[in-house]
DNA sequence: ACCTGAACACCGTTCAAGT
DNA sequence: ACCTGAACACCGTTCAAGT
């Protein structure tokens, strides 16, 4: 025993995250075991303790590589003005990662952490990037002076589109419509689109 | 050891979801283990399984009771016909069920099953129950030869409201925004009525 | 300084043995 | 027919002991 020095410490991090994402590709998240990660990079599982907290911490690691990509894919996207066409877009980019990928997105929204446990800033920092492509991609909608709005809006929409996309991804809308994930998102950005045009200042029931 | 007949088989099966219910709403769902059940309810580990497959089995016998319960509130509102106001007091009544039992619907909606697992048909059926009640709500804004774009319009706003339920019951959205998930609850069923208002046919982009 | 193997305190599930 | 306790095959995490 003792070190081995085969690898810098850099290494081992990037080979433990490549062995999990691995792992989660191929198994799901449930097959995801601190034990099995060791064994694929040929290490004893403690030594994952010197480079990680704990499996959490290795999961949120991980989980922000995914972030980068699905950033990646869809900052590709070049804007075109037209709000209709840019969430379009972006949207079957979003879905066309998720379709590839469908076990890191499970464990990116699916999993969540234990009790009260708060996400780093850098993580949170991230989701805040993508919701700057919608929020970009509404801009033609909304006037400067109504920057809040917009943001308010980018988040409603946001959250929807997640909805379709956490459901369909549990197999739970399958079950109730036959309709696909890209046409539910499809008819809920129409109407959203639609019903922003008429509604500057939304009137909401009495509160 | 052996049959001890302290309890009938019903009853015995009610002790173990109430037991299995408490230990989710005082702990959460990652503190549900078979063999706290089976101490909860003064009986060995292996009982449970006289009783249920496994403990999967059991959860989705518990989601069930859940779903009943959230069907009851939500059916216990009169329709108004007035969708706007309809859907606010369902929405309201299911934000409230939800702030009351978070960790009851943290296991009916962010616990997913084993790959590949179909829900069962009773199961299947309570939700579409449940969907049945918003259809209901917004009714007055389709003439009756369109109960399919009802039901299309019903599916998507029940999915996006769940996107705002989850990502709130995960703490992924506060930490985007400073609106509560009423907030936006009720600004996305705004923008979603005024969309359908004038959106009888919604023109999708280029397919 | 790093890595290991054993240990600790858990899991879900099965099943021979008892009544 | 029902129930138990032990067993099996796992977990995440810690840490003394080795290099």
């Amino acid at each position: 025993m003792g070190r081995r020095s085969d690898h810098s410490r850099e290494e081992l991090y990037e080979m433990t995250v490549a062995a999990a994402r691995g792992i989660v590709e191929a198994h799901g998240f449930r097959a995801l075991t601190v034990r099995k990660i060791a064994d694929a990079i040929g290490y004893s599982a403690g030594t994952l303790y010197n480079l990680f907290d704990n499996l959490d911490d290795l999961i949120i690691r991980l989980n922000g590589g995914t972030l980068d990509e699905l950033f990646d894919r869809l900052s590709a996207i070049e804007g075109s003005g037209d709000p209709t066409l840019d969430l379009d877009r972006l949207l079957g980019a979003y879905l066309a990662y998720l379709e590839a990928h469908p076990n890191l997105w499970n464990l990116l929204f699916e999993y969540t952490r234990p009790e009260g446990q708060v996400l780093p800033k850098w993580y949170v920092d991230r989701v805040a990037d993508i919701l700057g492509l919608l929020e970009q991609a509404l801009s033609p909608r909304f006037p400067e002076d109504r920057a809040n709005e917009k943001r308010h809006a980018a988040r409603v929409l946001w959250a929807s589109l997640h909805g379709i996309c956490s459901l369909s991804q549990a197999g739970k809308l399958e079950v109730v419509t036959t309709q696909t994930p890209r046409e539910m998102a499809r008819l809920l950005v129409s109407i959203f689109l639609t019903g922003l045009e008429t509604t500057s200042t939304p009137n909401l029931p009495g509160r």
